[in-house]
DNA sequence: GAATTTTTGTGACAAAAGTCACAAATCCCC
DNA sequence: GGGGATTTGTGACTTTTGTCACAAAAATTC
């Protein structure tokens, strides 16, 4: 049992009347995640669909041996496990807690009724899906045409479009590791720390305790396209 | 103007009556493109939904600068061009007949009244969506983890599976070029004709004018996950 | 069926990326 | 504010992957 409000802050229900949003409220659960904890491991055979209320949450592919794939941070609004649900099929990733949160859980039996009981609901899952189409070509492209230097600018690059502070330039915080970086891009922490300090020299980013400023979002631009990773 | 008959072999809307299929086939256009002939560039501004009555098609994408991806081949009965029409943001790809093909248009007004008036067409999307979504993470992990000769066991056994003869073989006719190869896993045509030729060496696959064999999905299915490409 | 054009095979080499090992710097927590 | 854990920086070296150049084989065209 969920409060309708509780509802309102999700992009796929902002839409509803809050009529329709009691009606489905009622038909939720919600739950409290600690950071760390795991949300859903790719070994479940649920098909829930899960909605974030407050905080944020990673999801985790893991190769058939060992390797493990960043897929996704999922912020607060945002759905996951939508797959399972709309195709039966089992989970494609691990989702854990990257900060407490609060998550709203929906069987797929109500989230198909309100996929065809609300239109607006549709389109939006329709459109979320596309986009993660989208986004997922753009990475195929990127591994397929750049090198391991151009992913580490265009990775930096993604980050600062969603930190900016004016024109030219972002301040992302608290900063990622190295290492984290690494794992979205698919490369070593290593490779991650060379350019990195390559890139503090040329004077398009510096490190400020705990911080990363991206001092120059244009050149960097410039560089994702430049086959010289310098 | 197209013939109601003509949609039924289109896997969205096969579910539906044939009054229904009539009155959508009413409201769409359909035409024929010769192999080789471009059906949509991902300069158009266009909007149009495409659905492959028959022949095939392939996706291509290509990056900022020059290199071109493989995207995706698509087949009788499948759509095309659905991402522009559902999210309005400029086409992702150029698409190619490969063969002479038969193809029904329809506008994104038309989709979306078909979307929302009947839910299996909607499902149907819906899954198509997801199928799509599910593709391109696995080519993601396997960018990520596999190297180049492991990519190429996997492009060649998904081939295999799509052309099963008995329990553990396949014949795949025609054969595709080292260079077609190479460009849907992102690496160079030498590096598929080495792999190709250790694999006939090891009586995996064979080569028969113009027909590609795997003899032994099984010992490919097992090399796929070996660190060492040998 | 001779002449092209396209595809395939292969070696030598260059460049890119990953691995290992360890030191230095930071962060975090009592 | 000292001490351990985590993160970062860097060099030397290995492995992987790509590049180039060219010959051989197949497929196509006329």
């Amino acid at each position: 049992m969920v409060a309708a409000a509780t509802l309102s802050g999700i992009d796929v229900f902002r839409s509803l009347s809050t009529d329709d949003r009691e009606a489905l409220a009622g038909r939720c659960e919600s739950r409290r995640y600690a950071a760390n904890q795991q949300i859903v491991s790719y070994t479940d055979s649920s098909t829930d669909v899960y909605f974030i209320v407050s905080g944020q949450v990673r999801a985790t592919i893991y190769s058939s041996l060992g390797k493990e794939v960043a897929f996704r941070d999922i912020e607060a609004g945002e759905m996951f496990g939508d797959l399972s649900a709309i195709d039966g099929e089992p989970r494609s990733a691990n989702v854990v807690a990257l900060t407490d949160s609060l998550i709203v859980s929906m069987s797929t039996q109500v989230f198909w009724d309100s996929l065809q009981r609300y239109p607006e609901v549709c389109a939006v899952v329709l459109k979320e899906l596309t986009k993660m189409v989208r986004g997922l070509c753009e990475r195929v492209v990127e591994f397929s045409t750049l090198g391991v230097k151009n992913r580490i600018h265009a990775e930096l690059l993604r980050l600062a479009n969603k930190h900016m502070q004016d024109e030219n330039s972002a301040v992302i915080s608290p900063a990622p590791t190295h290492a984290d970086i690494a794992s979205r891009v698919s490369t070593t922490r290593e490779a991650v720390t060379r350019e990195m300090s390559h890139l503090g020299q040329i004077g398009v980013i510096e490190r400020r305790s705990g911080t990363l400023v991206v001092c120059d979002t244009a050149k960097l631009t410039q560089m994702v396209q430049e086959v010289r990773g310098q």
